[in-house]
RNA sequence: GCGCCUGUAGCUCAGUUGGAUAGAGCAUUAGCUUCCGAAGCUAAAGGUCAGAAGUUCAAAUCUUCUCAGGCGCUCCA
């Protein structure tokens, strides 16, 4: 309706102002001004004001007086020269056994374009399990990469595991010295916590099994047994991934791969990427160390010989540019700092760095009432993600994850996110389709009647109906710009309209008029989909 | 000091490509059950869109500056 509106326009301005570029100018917009009751509005007639030399309200007039009558919709004329387009309501009533026909109410989202993409997120250290902290991520990353999918694109969703270097060789020595006291001397903030204790029984065990009659001490230090250190080294990793991998299976995340830092090393693929990088000239000794000449110097490779986090990095996402079309990070904001570095190295590389994608996630804060839950990492004091699922549940963890912007501070509410009310989204939306789902229930038989447009009449229905109609746009503005905080809030919107046409309306009486129920149906089918999209069940009764 | 994000009602936030009188929820106040789930609904009240200047017929939206908050600027990962 829309492009037919627009076609009637262009083709007035080319008859009476002999307007060639009419197509490119003509906007034809939908109306979300509560206090108008139009459709849509074009703001053409102010375009033209100035070139033509006329009033706006006196374009916009005699414009209307050529437009064809339709029966349609109604064509008018508002100050300043707005000329507004109301549809005929039994016309868009049409909206809702469209929606009913419809077997895939999402494809107006496909791309023609299916690319190959790598989606990475979550990565988090494996120096202990994951908290709250990494949650937003790991539910941002996940629904994006289901919003990629949804548009026919072939996704790859990754977890890069960083376990080399530093970090794990503390998280070593974290596990050996609750067996030997001695080895935490000459370190400080060694990583403490319930699951270090049971790693380090595990790592006891390991040793009694194997016959090992050697001190876990000597392990560590003599040279002589590396290759015992190293199969320690590796249950422990294994063992922290395990419980990653099993926390994020919980939530519904299930990654394609495992990517492992230290595979980078012993593929050579961190001395190929800076062998390349020399070649470019882009890289200078200084003070023993070998460093990438950015705005500042970057450490690649320390004066002691080890690399630097960046190094490997690079030669990360080297690999990732060159096998994918499009590459996407999801980072926390305080990685911000270092993208810059990222993409000057793989521009270096000579990587096209509009194939990469780099989504900052914002922190979140979580309360109860109005007390902040510390996310402290220090001495294990953190709160488990493990434990927030159990707390509030899947579903309240993807919406709230999911409800703001990524670029917006998230206050996160665990007593609302367990209430079961109306104050929680996530219920109100569930409660919708389940309402929904106990009236359809009492009338099994409505598909023997037919829908009659005519017969849906009231303001509260003529909403609905807008709002349904709606869904399709919401679906390109959520899944192709990839912000889930729109389809949140469309169907928080939605439900809202529900409960209040619910509460006034009764469906189910003597003469059941049945062009009601099916727009019922409609809504509840809007409701379900759209709750998929974002990982929420619809419960049918709760 | 430099960089990224944010600033809209008492609180938490929507606000589409710049469009008409600024939108919800919470909290507050006043109401609504012989009837499909009150796990709900209706209404009132609440605004210097952080501030200033600019662009435009039109600015919460675009530009510049100022102020405030969060985060980052290691031979850390």
């Amino acid at each position: 309706m829309k492009d037919h509106i627009k076609k009637e326009i262009i083709k007035v301005l080319k008859e009476i102002y002999n307007l060639s570029d009419a197509e490119d100018i003509v906007e034809i917009q939908k109306t979300s001004n509560k206090h108008v009751s139009s459709d849509y509005f074009t703001n053409i007639s102010m375009k033209l004001a100035k070139t033509l030399g006329e009033k706006p309200n006196q374009i916009a007039e005699t414009i209307v007086a050529s437009i064809d009558s339709d029966k349609n919709y109604k064509v008018w004329v508002a100050k300043p020269g707005y000329i507004n387009f109301t549809l005929n309501q039994s016309v868009k009533n049409n909206i809702v056994p469209e929606i009913l026909k419809s077997t895939n109410l999402l494809t107006s989202v496909e791309t023609k374009n299916v690319k190959n993409i790598i989606v990475e997120f979550v990565s988090a250290n494996p120096t202990g399990p994951l908290h709250v902290g990494h949650g937003r991520g790991a539910i941002y990353g996940n629904i994006i990469s289901k919003y990629l999918e949804i548009q026919g694109h072939k996704v790859h969703k990754e977890y890069y595991v960083n376990d080399f270097g530093n970090q794990i060789n503390k998280l070593v020595i974290s596990v050996f010295s609750k067996i030997d006291k001695s080895i935490a001397q000459g370190y400080s903030e060694l990583y403490e916590g319930n699951y270090i204790n049971d790693i380090s029984d595990k790592i006891q065990e390991f040793i009694k099994n194997k016959g090992w009659s050697i001190t876990i001490k000597s392990i560590l230090e003599n040279n002589e047994h590396s290759k015992k250190l190293e199969a320690c080294r590796k249950i422990i990793v294994n063992s922290i991934l395990e419980n990653i991998r099993d926390s994020l299976g919980k939530l519904g995340i299930v990654f394609d791969d495992w990517f492992s830092e230290s595979m980078l090393f012993e593929g050579n693929l961190v001395d190929k990427t800076i062998a390349r990088l020399k070649e470019t000239g882009k890289t200078i000794k200084k003070d023993g160390a070998l460093m990438f000449n950015d705005d500042e110097p970057r450490v690649l490779i320390k004066s002691n010989g080890e690399y630097t986090y960046f190094a490997s990095d690079l030669a990360y996402h080297d690999k990732k540019m060159r096998e994918f079309d499009r590459v996407i990070n999801i980072w926390g904001a305080d990685h911000h700092g270092y993208v810059n570095r990222v993409c000057k190295g793989l521009e270096s590389l000579g990587h096209d760095i509009d194939k990469l994608d780099i989504h900052l996630i914002q922190f979140a804060n979580l309360y109860r009432g109005k007390e902040k839950v510390s996310m402290s990492t220090r001495k294990g004091e953190f709160v488990k993600l493990d434990t927030l699922l159990q707390e509030i549940g899947i579903d309240a963890i993807n919406y709230f994850y999911l409800m703001r912007s990524k670029d917006q501070h998230l206050d996160f509410d665990l007593e609302v996110a367990v209430s079961s009310n109306k104050n929680n989204p996530v219920y109100y939306i569930q409660y919708a389709h389940a309402r929904i789902e106990k009236i359809l229930s009492q009338v099994p038989n409505y598909e023997e009647f037919e829908f009659d447009h005519k017969n849906l009449k009231n303001k509260q229905e003529g909403d609905l109906v807008d709002q349904l109609a709606n869904f399709s746009d919401i679906c390109k503005k959520s899944i192709i710009n990839l912000k889930p905080q729109i389809m949140t809030n469309y169907l928080y919107d939605l439900s809202q309209l529900f409960h209040g046409y619910y509460a006034s309306e009764r469906i189910i009486k003597d003469e059941i008029n049945y062009s009601q129920v099916y727009l019922l149906a409609a809504i509840q089918k809007v409701v379900k989909c759209g709750l998929e999209t974002i990982n929420i069940q619809a419960p049918k009764e709760m």
